[in-house]
DNA sequence: GCCGTTTTCGGCCCGACTGTTTTCAGTCG
């Protein structure tokens, strides 16, 4: 994918220049363009050959003349004489926490430090601490720095950190008592991002240090970075930071759309404030030198004329044209959830048998689920093959009659073979009620074709976790999720949003492909147990990152009306 | 390097914290 290179060519274009001392403003205008290249829809080859890459935002005469050089040379001369002068690892310098581009062109130019390791010699012999502006506390800083970034290569999903968000705000409710006010989570846990680096916290409250001080004497907290009277950082399991930010109640409302972010949505709207005469901090909006609002998070919005953006939107990816035309989706809620199409039980590889895993979905408050258990070829998973898929269908309807407001529907995870045919006849599927199809082998063997073949079966209502990412261990299929979306489109078949947490597949930038194309979805845990089903709020939050309503969702509807949308009663 | 209903030049989001600075630079978010 060229325009991955070109984005990922344009983030380091940007840290040489700011190795080089160049100005702020141009180091930005590489990182803006390398942004609008990650998330750029389709290739960038088009906008090449038909002379529009200038349409693209933040990609002017220069760059536009960059990127041709890399289209038509593979290569950008300029990038290459900078990076020659560049010490060779200077990207993995630059990662190192409190080792910035200063610091890193100092130590290149009197040390000659060119690699990690020359980094870890001149912290050891003492060349680095000899340094002007090098004392003990920055030499001791960069030296954690270089072992924290050896230790946490990768960023922590949010399953781990929606829940530690939420941990840490019943804390200091229950602890800190009448001392603090409204308490939230903020930064990408806030806008449900898939993975995060730290976890913000803010707090409203008059008594900052007294608050702080007791967050950091929270029994979770194994080491406290800082703490003054408006923040502490802390250390989780020496692993996973959590930063916590005191604010008053006037400025409560500028400080959560501040710190909630992303960075790009914030430069934005703070430019659209300027343009009208404002200032937004995160201490409140202020014309001239009066305080005009910030107490409330839609302060912000109102003030510049567009109603309040959901946290999960706030990534510049259109959001604020929306909201200022007024026609911002409206997102479907965790509350609109009917049910959950894709458990398993002891059948096949869940953990536990039906009646006492459908019970936990019964109180969780759906109307109604799906046991999709998996078919015979997912030996592994002790698969079903037609004669036990039928006994436990009795089993299911043995259940529904002491289940009481709660129906349960007799579902498969039909694997989809390697030759693109499904793992079971179709009178078998037939006499299902819910069919969710999927990948679990021969990744290579053309996936786009099979999943295109799955969809074109009546019978199947959805396709599972569509490209097969594990977000921690790989990245999926190569899949071609245009045709895909095509597919799904033309047959009427739903694509799942896979709560798991190390799945949330398909991503938000798919879920907004599909929503475009009209094409409905599923949100499912794919539960193997009751301690995955509050991972629903990780699909919901993903569907609402994609800009999907209810109605986008299948399992928003009553159970007679996702009867009436399955193909079969088409 | 980008961009324009103040502008084709002169802006570009803005503040906290830390350390070593006796007045501010670097880093971070």
């Amino acid at each position: 994918m060229k325009k991955e290179q070109l984005s990922n060519l344009f983030e380091r274009f940007a840290d040489l220049l700011e190795f080089n001392g160049d100005t702020p403003f141009k180091i930005n205008a590489y990182r803006r363009a390398a942004r609008t290249l990650a998330e750029l829809d389709g290739e960038i080859e088009p906008y090449w050959r038909e002379g529009r890459l200038g349409e693209l935002a933040g990609i002017g005469k220069g760059l536009q003349e960059k990127i041709e050089q890399f289209l038509s040379q593979g290569r950008i001369r300029q990038y290459d004489e900078l990076l020659e002068r560049a010490p060779k690892q200077l990207f993995e310098l630059l990662s190192i926490p409190h080792f910035g581009p200063k610091t890193a062109a100092l130590a290149h130019k009197e040390l000659g430090v060119q690699t990690l390791e020359d980094l870890n010699s001149a912290l050891e012999n003492g060349s680095l601490a000899a340094l002007p502006g090098m004392g003990a506390k920055k030499i001791e800083k960069i030296r954690q720095g270089l072992e924290f970034r050896r230790a946490a290569e990768k960023r922590i999903s949010i399953g781990y950190a929606l829940p530690l968000a939420e941990e840490a705000v019943s804390y200091l409710r229950e602890k800190a008592g009448d001392a603090v006010g409204r308490i939230s989570p903020a930064g990408s846990v806030r806008r449900v991002r898939e993975t995060v680096h730290d976890v913000d916290i803010l707090v409203e409250t008059d008594r900052g240090l007294e608050v702080i001080g007791l967050f950091t004497k929270w029994p979770r907290v194994s080491r406290v970075l800082g703490a003054g009277h408006t923040k502490a950082s802390v250390m989780i399991d020496d692993r996973f930071q959590i930063d916590l930010r005191a604010v008053k109640g006037e400025s409560w409302g500028a400080a959560l759309q501040y710190f909630t972010g992303s960075a790009a949505h914030n430069v934005r709207i703070r430019e659209l404030a300027r343009k009208k005469g404002d200032k937004v901090n995160e201490y409140g909006i202020f014309a001239g030198e009066d305080r005009v609002g910030g107490e409330k998070e839609s302060d912000v919005y109102s003030r510049i004329g567009m109603p309040w953006i959901a946290p999960e939107l706030r990534e510049d990816r259109g959001e604020i044209e929306a909201a200022l035309q007024d026609r911002l989706p409206d997102l479907i809620e965790p509350g609109d959830i009917r049910a959950d199409l894709h458990v398993h039980s002891t059948w096949s590889d869940g953990q536990l048998p039906m009646e006492q895993m459908a019970s936990h979905l019964r109180e969780r408050g759906y109307a109604y689920m799906a046991f999709c258990d998996h078919s015979r070829a997912a030996y592994y998973a002790n698969g079903l093959d037609p004669e036990r898929l039928r006994r436990q269908g009795e089993e299911i309807m043995s259940l529904n009659e002491r289940m009481a407001g709660f129906t349960v529907l007799a579902g498969v995870e039909v694997d989809i073979l390697p030759d693109g045919k499904l793992d079971l006849d179709d009178e078998t599927l037939a006499g299902l009620d819910f069919v969710i199809a999927s990948i679990h082998s021969a990744f290579n063997s053309d996936p786009t074709a099979r999943t295109l073949a799955a969809m074109e079966n009546r019978y199947v209502d959805v396709i599972a976790h569509p490209t097969g990412r594990l977000i921690s261990r790989r990245g999926g299929f190569e899949i071609d999720m245009e045709r895909v979306i095509e597919g799904a489109a033309r047959t009427g078949t739903a694509l799942e949003i896979n709560a798991y947490w190390d799945r949330l597949d398909l991503s938000d930038l798919n879920v907004k492909r599909a929503v475009e194309s009209g094409v409905r979805l599923a949100i499912n845990t794919d539960a193997h147990h009751p301690h995955h089903l509050p991972m629903m709020a990780l699909g919901v939050g993903t569907a609402r990152r994609g800009w999907a309503s209810a109605r986008d969702v299948i399992n928003t509807l009553p159970l007679e009306q996702l009867r009436k949308w399955q193909k079969r009663s088409r």
